[in-house]
DNA sequence: ACCTGAACACCGTTCAAGT
DNA sequence: ACCTGAACACCGTTCAAGT
């Protein structure tokens, strides 16, 4: 390996054949790119490191292990949320927020399979946090309160993004073989609810209203 | 444990020292077991055949891999859940359903952690499904804004339980880190909700205020 | 028919060693 | 200071072989 040049700690790209020094933003970008462009179970310290065209053991000097690097990838991903708003009543921008935050977590499909929902989120998107919880509180919420509906409507959010891989074409055939096994005499009801046509974008169509249902009980009581 | 039903091959205890014939029933059982009692990390095919005395190898004649034996061991969980019931609103006894169902998953901790909200969970649990779905067309929806409010049902109870395994005393060194970092002038509600101690019985406590405020936006409009 | 032994192709992680 | 090579202790899974 060639490297003699004897260069401080500058970010010049030097001379053809030297590689860019290794810092942790570049370690969580490799991850991120190997997530998008060959699913979650692609991204193992050798292959981000070989992203990186380096060995495995080098990144242990910027991510600790490999946890702590998937929370870094979800806190960029977090980082770069740009949440939305405009004039309306508290529950509208609520709504608006949350479309927003929901859309941007769907983006990349690897996030919704990270997704803990206490663990890696909530307090991490911090001003998203605090964006929700002043419309709350400008809905006629108390402290006690708002931070309840907070979490409510993170729950509803989370289930739901968590729900989406299921409708993934991966995921199809399991829904196929589960209709076949559900007998139609004893569960009438769950069997027109199975034969209903599952459509991704149905169950993103039933995001919103369902978001709507819940704040409607949240701020009425 | 299965009633000693005679059946064709020798299910006999026999002398001393021959094992008891493994079957799909055992291995999940087994699975069932380690998780249980070590966690579900210990949960790995060499652990589960150790803990029924035999070789990991001899588990795929029964179980395939190893994501199908905890898809089992969910189902298995499922099958023995309880639905409670008694004379109310509809809106009630949807209360008493989901508390049942959350309180059955919440049961052993492992639970929380494999469940998938689209893939392992839903239509498996017919009964359930179906209990609600009566209990909602009773309240007056029709098929369709029935399913849709049993999956905004579902997904909040989902994300509920996705979020308590952040509160178990491993997960809380890492609340506490959040907390000193988030900045409390720049956001000072997110910073009184942070301050706020996190118990997990607070947790649970605020499940059913979100469910009922969840129904009351979903039944009436 | 049911189970075992040995092997394969991976993991995350460690540690001493290189430069 | 930063990275590598080699190794460790695991995984899930396969396959031919035993009984």
């Amino acid at each position: 390996m060639p490297s003699p040049t004897t260069d401080s700690d500058g970010t010049r790209p030097a001379t053809g054949k030297r590689r860019a020094p290794l810092n942790r933003a570049s370690v969580v970008a490799a991850g991120r790119r190997v997530a998008r462009d060959e699913g979650l179970s692609a991204v193992t310290l050798r292959r981000v490191a070989a992203e990186l065209g380096v060995t495995a053991m080098a990144l242990y000097r910027h991510v600790g292990d490999k946890r702590e690097l998937l929370v870094a990838m979800l806190d960029d991903v977090a980082e770069h949320l740009v949440i939305p708003d405009r004039e309306g009543t508290p529950s509208d921008r609520l709504v608006l927020a949350f479309r927003a935050l929901h859309d941007h977590l769907t983006a990349e499909p690897w996030v919704t399979e990270v997704l803990k929902a206490g663990e890696l989120f909530g307090p991490r998107a911090s001003r998203f946090v605090e964006h929700v919880l002043a419309l709350l509180e400008e809905a006629g919420l108390g402290d006690e309160r708002a931070a309840d509906a907070y979490w409510a409507l993170w729950w509803y959010t989370f289930g739901h993004l968590s729900y989406l891989p299921a409708l993934r074409p991966e995921g199809r055939p399991a829904r196929a073989e589960l209709m076949t096994r559900v007998p139609a005499t004893d569960h009438p009801r769950l069997a027109r609810m199975l034969a209903r046509p599952p459509r991704q974008a149905a169950a993103e169509d039933a995001f919103v209203p369902g978001l709507r249902a819940l704040l409607r009980g949240l701020l009425t009581d």
